[in-house]
DNA sequence: TGTCAGGTCCTCA
DNA sequence: TGAGGACCTGAC
């Protein structure tokens, strides 16, 4: 990988398999906001960073060098190579093949669980812009203010401690709609009985799956996203109303219940369950197939 | 005005 | 287990 470094610029010259639009919009990321210019400028680790694809090379702004080695480096996935890992996933099928094709550019990121726990308790039964708008609203109220970036202010999301002094109508205040309470009572969880959601990264998926599931408003696909996202459990295969319309559409799924059809995903493309997840929610999504 | 959206929870068979 | 309805909010 060539890297060049320039006025608080990171230059990447030879990055496959990364295209911006590709990595922000496939729906893992609520954070990432596209600039008129078509970058990306988003909050993540405590830092503000600005990403875009230039003449073939990946740009990315108000970053050090050694923010980029020890942070961005893994939140993007760099260490891995995915160029193997769509060939072998486009050998699986035909349909699969198509979709690694067109979502070519996606990573899954590596973010924080913490941030993805909630984050996915918002987005049940929501849309993408208010769950964009909910986080950030949670963000400003009880995050930190990290600083400015184009003339705007930016806010690390909150930690468990930080969001654990909302009550249920200041939650709902942040339009967070029904979720209020589930965010509340995951926030003193894990306060008042000192969990730390790190070590659940340790756990083996099915119990990374089972735990998160005992937490309310937290069900079999937004646990399943949490795995996939903020917890490196890249088996993990997330159900949504997209998935359920592919698995039918192209998997002969048509009558299963949605825990069965989960299972079947997970059988069918195995360790790399997640992956094909993604690549196939953000052709169907795109595509609106099946809808 | 009614429907619907990245589901989950609750209740009841 | 599985089915059915309620649920904030706001855009179409």
């Amino acid at each position: 990988m060539k890297i060049e470094e320039k006025e608080n610029k990171i230059i990447i010259n030879d990055l496959a398999d990364f295209e911006p639009k590709h990595i922000f919009e496939c729906g893992q990321c609520f954070r990432w906001i596209k600039e008129e210019d078509n970058s990306y400028t988003g909050v993540a680790k405590g830092r503000i960073i600005n990403v875009k694809k230039e003449d073939g090379r990946v740009v990315i702004d108000n970053c050090s060098r050694d923010d980029f080695e020890n942070i961005w480096y893994d939140y993007f996935d760099l260490g891995r190579d995915y160029s193997s890992l769509k060939k072998e996933l486009a050998k699986h099928d035909e349909n699969l093949a198509k979709a690694v094709e067109f979502g070519w550019g996606i990573r899954i990121l590596q973010q924080d669980g913490w941030e993805m726990l909630i984050s996915f308790i918002i987005s049940s039964n929501n849309r993408i812009p208010m769950i964009q708008r909910a986080i950030n609203n949670i963000s400003e109220k009880y995050g930190k203010e990290i600083g400015e970036y184009r003339g705007k202010k930016y806010y690390a999301f909150p930690s468990p401690q930080e969001l654990s002094k909302a009550s249920i109508e200041e939650l709902r205040e942040c339009k967070t709609g029904f979720r209020d309470k589930y965010i509340y009572h995951t926030s003193q969880a894990l306060v008042d009985e000192g969990i730390n959601i790190e070590d659940f990264e340790q756990m083996d998926s099915e119990m990374c799956h089972k735990e998160l599931m005992k937490f309310k408003g937290v069900g079999a696909k937004v646990a399943d996203c949490i795995a996939l996202f903020g917890m490196r459990k890249y088996n993990s295969f997330p159900v949504d109303v997209w998935v359920k319309r592919v698995m039918q559409k192209f998997y002969g799924a048509e009558d299963m219940t949605l825990p069965k059809m989960r299972k079947y995903g997970m059988e069918l493309f195995g360790d790399n369950a997640g992956f094909a997840q993604q690549y196939l929610f953000y052709y169907v999504r795109e595509l609106e197939i099946g809808k």
